[in-house]
DNA sequence: TTAGGGTTAG
């Protein structure tokens, strides 16, 4: 009976599905079908002669031979194959193999790395009946599994009942799920009374509690763990090392972290990423290059961990050589099929202005999940090309097994707003469970963007977001398309108070006094600026050539070839008027920049950089540059004219959005 | 023959 019940709690693995196309495709469609397709392919093997040949060898091992069974079972535990090692223990039973105190253990785990808790409580059983349930190794194993399902408490019990076989490894068990499951102070708790009992304290048992340090933020905590950890000789030991890192990171202690590394004599592959993804996550992308490199020239290989951790940096700062340098540095190791790893690169194409490079990665990806769905909507999304990502979305997510998580909502909420599909994006959002602040500043992103003031003031006040600097900014970016300067200065002046030392705001609510020739209150608000020490952000663009980034300033005329590059530019725009008759638009009301405003069009930081390309770069290649601030109207209308004139394509990369000026129109359809 | 640990992608 106990066979067969084990035997029903295994359960079957069902096939994935495939696409079925039955309508002919439109050109949008073929683009979906190929990003679609490659996920759905399948590989079915017959496994019934695979079965035949494993019982037979079953058969041919001796009853008695317990030690061979266990070995099968961790061959296949070690393997990630934990349903078959749970299916082994039915067929030693009915062979009449007496499973030991090794075999149970395993099986335990085995129930919990499959999520079949029914499993491991039978096992539970007949460690009771067999008479196993006070051995070290499956007391430990019950505390996993119990700790897993029914919370640290409970393995603290199972911990408790088993007086006499507790060692480091169950102490760190529990100081481990108590850190796992939010509950760092009971975590320290327990590693104290671990140290007052004077059970042997090792490098796993400091680093898991570093781990509950780091969680709490306690430094406090953390340097107290650490002196006991130099008092023990372990300070160096690499394991230790990483966490003390780890935990000085956590701790917001960038100092702390340099120290243990600088002091570090062997520093592995974790060492090295741990401080790189540092970087990379407060954004200092050339200090996290830089060390990436140096990781490299002392002889350590970047793994698929430190490939998918330094990629977003590279995706963050123009240059988009390094991203590929990397790209191809893990086609030559073999890492570029890891999962984390395409899916990272296909973020870093997407986001370094390389849609098309994205695209054909994604389509070449055999597995793709959530975060790639996520990484490609998003990306169309960044192009212009909403509605492309919303409908892979919803083609795509019927061969996902996964739910739909928040940040995914975000990415299509967001490819919603990029298509001003307003109705699409209120279905969606009702879709979500339990709505985050970010997905309401979407929504009324949407409608304002729309022209729907009225209802986007109604969605505020039914959901109370009135006094929300987020939700109130999108409801004033909907203000600025649109012109709505009576009700951008309401909001303005809310976000001054509810932002005081923004110095964003001021600058915004000192232009639209600007628009009405209001000098002098202009003139009191950039003084009131500089008197509060704030400093509002100055325009930049920059460009690669060569290798080189180049970069430009609002009226720039630092850089070696200014001379030249003004005078192209004065050539152009002299063609320009004659042959399209073009009037420059010098209307700067809603502008965010006074540098720009004081500044003729042509002298903006963007149109520096794009006249430097065109006079630095071959015919017809496309020109890529970066603005850290959006573009302004005038520039936007000379870049689709200009990108018509000389035959090119200019992309222009700001913040949450690629212009992509080409045959004088560009992709965001002038509405940005 | 077995357990507890440090770095990753939207």
């Amino acid at each position: 009976m106990a066979v067969v019940v084990l035997l029903q709690s295994i359960q079957s693995i069902t096939p994935s599905c495939f696409l079925d196309v039955k309508k002919p495709l439109t050109n949008r469609d073929w683009k979906i079908q190929n990003l679609v397709s490659s996920n759905s392919q399948s590989s079915s093997v017959s496994s019934s002669s695979k079965l035949a040949n494993t019982l037979k060898v079953f058969d041919e091992i001796p009853q008695s031979d317990t030690f061979a069974w266990n070995n099968i079972v961790q061959t296949h535990l070690t393997n990630g194959d934990y349903e078959f090692a749970m299916w082994i223990y039915p067929q030693m039973l009915i062979r009449g193999v007496s499973p030991d105190k090794h075999t149970l253990p395993r099986l335990l785990t085995a129930s919990r790395l499959s999520d079949n808790f029914f499993y491991g409580k039978q096992i539970h059983g007949q460690a009771f009946k067999l008479g196993f349930f006070q051995e070290r190794y499956l007391v430990t194993a019950l505390m996993a599994l119990y700790g897993h399902y029914d919370g640290a408490e409970v393995a603290k019990r199972v911990f408790e009942q088993c007086s006499t076989n507790r060692n480091s490894v169950s102490w760190t068990m529990l100081v481990k799920l108590f850190t796992t499951q939010d509950k760092p102070c009971l975590a320290i708790e327990v590693f104290k009374e671990m140290v007052d009992k004077e059970i042997r304290v090792d490098a796993v048992a400091l680093a898991t509690v570093l781990g509950a340090c780091g969680a709490l933020k306690s430094l406090r905590e953390g340097k107290k763990v650490h002196d006991i950890a130099k008092k023990l000789g372990l300070d160096l030991d690499v394991l230790v090392a990483n966490s003390l890192l780890k935990m000085y990171m956590d701790c917001g202690s960038i100092k702390g972290a340099r120290m243990v590394f600088d002091q570090m004599r062997l520093k592995d592959v974790i060492s090295w990423t741990a401080l790189v993804n540092w970087y990379v996550k407060n954004g200092e992308f050339n200090e996290a290059l830089k060390l990436f490199r140096l990781m490299n020239s002392e002889g350590v290989k970047p793994d698929s961990v430190s490939v998918s951790g330094i990629l977003p940096g590279c995706a963050r700062i123009s240059a988009g050589k390094n991203g590929k340098e990397i790209h191809a540095y893990t086609i030559r190791n073999g890492i570029d099929i890891n999962q984390a790893v395409q899916n990272a690169l296909v973020d870093m194409y997407m986001k370094s202005g390389f849609l098309e490079s994205a695209s054909k990665l994604f389509v070449r990806m055999k597995e793709k999940d959530t975060i790639s769905l996520t990484v490609m909507v998003l990306g169309y999304s960044l192009h212009g090309q909403g509605e492309v990502g919303v409908e892979l979305f919803h083609k795509l997510k019927k061969y996902m097994h996964t739910e739909t998580d928040d940040i995914m909502y975000d990415a299509v909420l967001r490819a919603c707003n990029t298509a001003r599909m307003v109705d699409e994006g209120k279905s969606i959002f009702k879709c979500i469970r339990e709505p985050k602040v970010e997905h309401y500043a979407l929504m009324v992103s949407l409608l304002a963007r729309a022209g729907l003031f009225d209802e986007a003031k109604t969605f505020i006040e039914e959901h109370h977001f009135e006094w929300n600097a987020e939700v109130q900014r999108t409801l004033l970016d909907g203000c600025r398309i649109y012109q709505n300067k009576k009700m951008a200065k309401r909001i303005v002046e809310r976000l001054t108070e509810l932002e005081p030392l923004n110095p964003d705001n001021y600058v915004l609510l000192s232009n639209l006094y600007a628009v009405s020739a209001q000098w002098d209150i202009v003139q009191s608000f950039r003084e009131m600026i500089r008197d509060m020490g704030l400093i509002p952000k100055r325009a930049y663009s920059w460009i690669e050539v060569r290798n080189k980034v180049h970069v430009f300033e609002a009226g720039d005329v630092s850089h070696p070839r200014s001379e030249k590059l003004y005078h192209e530019l004065e050539i152009l725009m002299n063609k320009i008027k004659e042959e399209e008759g073009y009037i420059l638009d010098t209307d700067f009301s809603l502008h965010d920049v006074d540098e720009e405003r004081e500044c003729i069009p042509t002298g903006h930081s963007e149109m520096l950089a794009i006249s430097f390309g065109l006079i630095s770069t071959q015919p017809q290649t496309t020109i890529r540059v970066t603005k850290n601030l959006r573009v302004c109207r005038s520039c936007h209308s000379l870049a689709k004219i200009i990108s018509k004139k000389v035959g090119r394509e200019i992309i222009l990369k700001v913040p949450g959005c690629f212009h992509h000026f080409k045959d004088g129109l560009c992709s965001c359809g002038d509405f940005y």
